[in-house]
DNA sequence: AATATAAATGCAAGTACTTGCATTTATATT
DNA sequence: AATATAAATGCAAGTACTTGCATTTATATT
């Protein structure tokens, strides 16, 4: 997803387009790979574009719940990575411990969920993610 | 799982039975469901039994590394609970979002998965948590 | 173009751990 | 019983957000 297709989302929204916002998804488009609020928070200072953490923090957080990014824990301590969402079916995700590498996985454990395990619950959503070590990481560790 | 049968696990484990990680698992054992390093702390406090807030936070994490705890991302905002684990098989959990009731579930999605969306991967692991509105909780709200 | 209003921002303070390190303590070995 | 050592603790400082609130800003309405 492009600049221009995310800002005609937002206006669907009624979330608005603002400087920070902006300068936020610019950074988020253009960015090689996936980012975390900190790595964000020091490109952007780099570019001088006088950003406070919080308002970071808030877009992350905004943009993942408006389904413009994806959000995983990728070292599984809590501190997220981001990237603009380019698979728009639900879906979760697969993590190399060794090279971060993220992969999209289109299997979701709440399709293959017994009811028994959950009779009487009504709005289910689930967290999963999948750990490992990936081929090109094997071997040399 | 009461007290001695964990003193005789973490011997076996070669960890030791210390004052503070005596005082915490009393506190675990006895409590009535589930704690929280802040919980904990604050019961431990009115006790007088003198823990440092980092002592409990580490011992509540080796404890569950050790799998004599389990833990939950209760309120999904990475703020963990904790419990004496009564069930010795490889288990996940079902939260209430509005009454916080956690239950186990023996459904694990890495049997499910199916290996063409892991292929070349070692070493899996899996995050999987979910959650939903029990039965008590529905038409409350 | 002026106005209204809901959304967003920046700042400061707060939260919930987490980490490094010197010191203490429990257990195994002599 | 004395000694060795690995584990655990307490303290202080650090990390990564998170929240409350006054102010600003973008957009819709007049
Ligand atoms: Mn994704
Ligand atoms: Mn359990
Ligand atoms: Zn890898
Ligand atoms: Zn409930």
């Amino acid at each position: 997803m492009d600049l221009k297709q995310i800002n005609q989302q937002l206006s669907k929204k009624n979330l608005k387009i603002t400087r920070p916002r902006q300068a936020i998804l610019e950074a988020l488009t253009h960015a090689s790979g996936w980012v975390t609020a900190k790595s964000l928070f020091e490109e952007l200072a780099k570019q001088q574009a006088n950003i406070d953490f919080s308002t970071i923090c808030r877009n992350l957080e905004l943009l993942s719940s408006s389904g413009i990014l994806c959000r995983v824990d990728r070292d599984s301590n809590g501190i997220f990575a981001y990237s603009v969402r380019e698979i728009e079916e639900h879906h979760h995700h697969l993590i190399c411990r060794s090279c971060g590498k993220i992969s999209p996985m289109d299997f979701c454990p709440l399709q293959e969920l017994n009811s028994s395990q959950t009779s009487g619950y009504s709005n289910l959503e689930c967290r999963f993610e999948v750990y490992g070590c990936c081929q090109a990481c094997q071997g040399k560790e």
